[in-house]
RNA sequence: GCCCUCGUGGUGAAAUUGGUAGACACAAAGGACUUAAAAUCCUUGCCCAUUAGGGAGUGCCAGUUCGAGUCUGGCCGAGGGCACCA
């Protein structure tokens, strides 16, 4: 019999696929549509195990559904700006834009390889001009809109390197290439107003049905809604009606309250630029990293400003003035009351400048003159004490009640604040959008005409200068407006982040030159039925996506979208062992050797290796595979099928040789059986075909609902089963030919999604349509079920009875079985539950 | 530190959503075929029992229930995100 030919079998598919366009997809408004996205990848180098699995599950569904009639859109493009190509740049001295192209093309003949049913028709790459000049006629309708603006924050920087680090360049609060301490610098840069869509994407959430609800909770918290009250202070000063305006989601504890914190970055904080002991502390803080993270592990520090206000509830108190490092300006007012016996921050912060603690909650069944803090902050529920008027009050009705003394005293009123900050576009880089604004001799940003677009990136740089590559080209930033006025270009770049919010639009108009995209395009083919992508963009990515599509909605009859993806779906992670030689360096999986069960060494001087656990595979841990030659060792095919057979879809799944070379096997069983049942003559029984035939309909209905649910480890396993089962039919002839060679056909198309050369392979002898099979309900349904049977709870046997049986019968039955019966004796049965056609428990007492 | 998720045999996992735990695979051990190897096929799989059968058992501890992998509370462990990696 002939042997199953990876190489040749799956060239000769891909290159039919391609030559017949067989994955082009054409607008047609006479057939449903289904838009089915990866998240298209960064052009590091090569592909990576991880994006075999994100579209190997993709390309299932984008199969599965073109067999089921839809008129599919699934296409590929390069998110292609990015840091890397700058940082290769400066080390292989190559520049970023030859450095990205030829990463592009080595990927896409790597994912060609896989056999994916793209549209490279309308294949796109963010850093071409093509695609970005209609980013920054985005970002112009953005800034006449009013949702772009500028503001001072803070960025990491490298006094040495005398440039901008991004967070992950900054390690251990030192630059990665310099080795210096990195600083905190303000500077002044282009914000996105995502703020105001806070509301509008908080509620819409609930509209996103298809998304994972964690992914949901997520974005939810990441919005952050909280409710809460504004207090004014204030300021204990003669003469002075100044006033600080606080944001607090406990004004329950108003009468605990024992200082006032401000931001560094507040109002009032400027008054003390000269004095010495802020400048200090100013140095010191610039010295705390800018993520959330290095905040919230920075110690509590303040500056005292031997100021007070006067606490409005309590006419003998005073409260002082401190300007802290853990309030933050981006959220609520940039001023705090700190209550520091209900708040862990605050208590770490009094009991570091031997502030007042006073409890005015206490636990509800504790007695208020044992109740005392010390190291740590009651945030829990409980019973207000302390507290005037809102004394024995519950902390949700202490809360309310305060808002209304606040309110109707007019010192403050209810509010509402959000978390989520504005988005920060502007990145001080090269290999970025450049910002689409000028300057004119006052100062003053100017948007580009449209007509002037694109901003080109010149191709003259030198990124080994020191700082933003942009401001230090000699001619580039100096142009004219058409009046002859001179002006100054934006140096700054946009976030890739942008790019990437928009592309799935651009897909439906790869190629449309006017705009980007197309009305009549978009109508059709937007929203996108199914993402599918890495669970670490959860946030950043699908927010900035979805208030991306509200931005252009913004003012704009002629643009309604609002979700942009109607279904989301995020996969787990390919992970590895790792190993470790004797001097403590990573090791790649090909440089050892297996000794025996659990014990390696080193192919070249046979050294024992250190077996690290399995983690997510990345080039510095050297505990990757190369998709590429696993290709071709195995076959796409074959890859495929243990990328998807192992773990469920969204769960991280290990990569074993064992799992692929079976994989392998398994593909080359199902060519021998296909070949077998085809060339089968001689004429057979047909005892069993219903047998077979209910099978096999059973199969369908499982793979169908399967892959609908993303389970396609199950569906691997349902053809497991089938596959089984045909090999004892035919070994047994019990079922004749027609009925198997009609049934087995089913089975080659429900193999198609999953692998799609040898089942267009196995088709190419019966020369059928390709379809998706469908399932007959009634044939699903059994005469019999096995109903157990249960003793207190515990299996004691199995009745096999027709469907509905009755209650007495079931019972007069299950007696019969000795194994029930004998835990029947000598005891009463006290009472029995039914649950027809699945099981019968019987409750018994000693006598 | 904050937010989120996950935890089932030696391994990856399945379980009609509260009703037979371990389907389907991988690995291992034993066997068949073979001069041998490869390939292929069969059997086994925690504890007690020759068998029939019984017991423990879904990270740990409690709880709800006739019945919990599934629901509730607490704990432990692993992973993802934290706004300039993409």
């Amino acid at each position: 019999m002939e042997r199953y030919n990876i190489k040749l079998i799956e060239k000769k598919w891909q290159n039919i696929w391609l030559k017949e366009k067989t994955n082009a997809s054409i607008l047609n408004k006479n057939k449903k549509k289904f838009y089915c996205l990866e998240m298209f990848p960064y052009p590091s180098g090569k592909i990576h195990m991880g994006h075999v699995r994100n579209y190997t599950i993709g390309d299932v569904l984008a199969r599965y559904k073109k067999l089921q009639g839809f008129n599919v859109l699934h296409p590929m493009g390069w998110d292609s700006f990015g840091l890397p190509a700058e940082n290769a740049a400066r080390e292989n001295n190559l520049h970023p834009k030859i450095w990205t192209r030829k990463n592009i093309q080595t990927m896409k003949k790597q994912l060609k390889l896989l056999g994916l049913s793209l549209d490279w028709d309308r294949e796109i790459s963010t850093c071409e001009p093509e695609y970005y000049k209609h980013q920054q006629e985005f970002f112009i309708e953005l800034f006449k809109k009013k949702l772009v603006y500028k503001k001072d924050t803070y960025v990491n920087w490298d006094p040495k390197e005398q440039t901008v680090l991004a967070n992950e360049q900054v390690i251990d609060g030192k630059g990665w290439r310099s080795g210096v301490v990195v600083e905190r610098k303000k500077l002044s840069q282009w914000f996105f107003n995502i703020k105001k869509f806070s509301q509008d994407l908080l509620d819409d959430l609930n509209k996103l049905k298809n998304w994972p609800d964690k992914v949901k909770l997520m974005q939810k918290n990441w919005i952050g809604k909280s409710f809460g009250c504004e207090i004014n202070f204030q300021i204990d000063k003669k003469n002075s009606k100044e006033k600080i305006k606080v944001f607090t989601t406990r004004p329950d504890t108003i009468f605990g309250a024992s200082f006032i914190a401000l931001s560094i970055d507040h109002p009032i904080a400027k008054n003390f630029e000269n004095n010495k002991n802020f400048q200090d502390f100013k140095l010191k803080c610039s010295k705390t990293g800018t993520t959330e993270e290095a905040l919230a592990i920075a110690e509590k520090i303040g500056f005292n400003t031997d100021l007070f206000v006067q606490h409005p509830l309590k006419k003998e108190t005073k409260l002082p003035i401190y300007i802290a490092n853990f309030v933050l300006m981006d959220y609520g007012t940039g001023a705090i009351f700190g209550c520091p016996a209900h708040d862990q921050r605050d208590l770490d912060f009094a009991n570091k400048y031997k502030l007042n603690v006073l409890p005015v909650v206490r636990p509800s069944d504790v007695d208020p003159a044992s109740f005392k803090i010390s190291n740590e902050a009651y945030t829990g529920d409980g019973i207000l004490f302390n507290s005037d008027f809102l004394d024995n009050l519950t902390v949700s009705k202490a809360i309310e009640k305060a808002i209304k003394v606040i309110t109707k005293k007019k010192f403050g009123e209810k509010k509402i604040t959000f978390r989520l900050k504005d988005w920060g576009v502007s990145r001080q880089r090269y290999w970025g959008c450049p910002i689409p604004i000028v300057y004119n001799s006052k100062g003053k940003a100017l948007p580009v005409d449209k007509k002037d677009l694109p901003i080109l990136l010149p191709e003259d740089v030198d990124l080994n200068l020191k700082g933003n590559p942009l401001a230090k080209h000699p001619t580039w930033k100096f142009t004219k407006l058409s009046s002859g006025e001179k002006v100054i270009r934006e140096t700054d770049t946009l976030d890739t982040f942008v790019d990437s919010s928009w592309y799935f639009l651009r897909f439906c108009s790869p190629k449309y030159e006017k705009y980007g995209y197309e009305s009549k395009d978009i109508n059709y083919w937007m929203p996108v039925d199914q993402y599918i992508g890495g669970v670490e963009h959860a946030i950043l990515h699908l927010l900035y996506s979805r208030f991306f599509m509200r931005a252009l909605a913004y003012n704009n009859k002629n643009f309604d979208y609002t979700e942009p993806f109607e279904s989301l779906f995020t996969q787990g992670m390919v992970c590895h062992e790792t190993y470790k030689n004797e001097f403590n360096q990573w090791l790649y999986p090909d440089e050892i050797e297996k000794k025996s069960e659990g014990n390696f060494v080193t192919k070249k001087d046979k050294k024992k290796v250190i077996v690290g656990p399995s983690e997510s595979m990345s080039k510095s841990k050297k505990n990757i595979i190369d998709p590429e030659e696993m290709i071709n060792m195995y076959g796409a095919d074959s890859i495929r099928w243990f990328m998807l057979s192992d773990s469920p879809p969204e769960r991280d799944v290990q990569w074993s040789q064992e799992g692929v070379s079976a994989a392998f096997k398994f593909i080359q069983k199902l060519w021998r059986l296909n070949n077998e049942i085809l060339e089968k003559k001689e004429s057979t029984s047909d005892s069993e075909d219903i047998n077979l035939k209910k099978a096999v309909n059973k199969t369908v209905y499982r793979v169908t609902k399967n892959l609908e649910n993303f389970q396609y480890n199950v569906v691997i396993a349902n053809l497991h089963e089938i596959y089984n089962l045909f090999c004892y039919h035919i070994a047994n002839n019990k079922t004749s030919n027609q009925t198997m060679k009609n049934e087995w056909e089913k089975i080659t198309m429900l193999l198609m999604p999953l692998t799609p050369h040898l089942a267009h392979e196995c088709c190419t002898k019966t020369n059928k349509k390709f379809y998706w099979p469908k399932f007959d309900s009634k044939l699903l349904k059994e005469q019999n079920c096995k109903i157990v049977i249960q003793v207190n709870g515990r299996k004691r046997g199995i009745l096999e009875l027709p469907l509905n049986s009755k209650e007495t019968l079931v019972i007069t039955k299950s007696k019969k079985i000795d194994n029930v019966s004998k835990y029947l004796t000598d005891v009463s049965i006290v009472k029995n539950i039914y649950i027809k056609n699945k099981l019968i428990n019987f409750i018994t007492k000693n006598e």
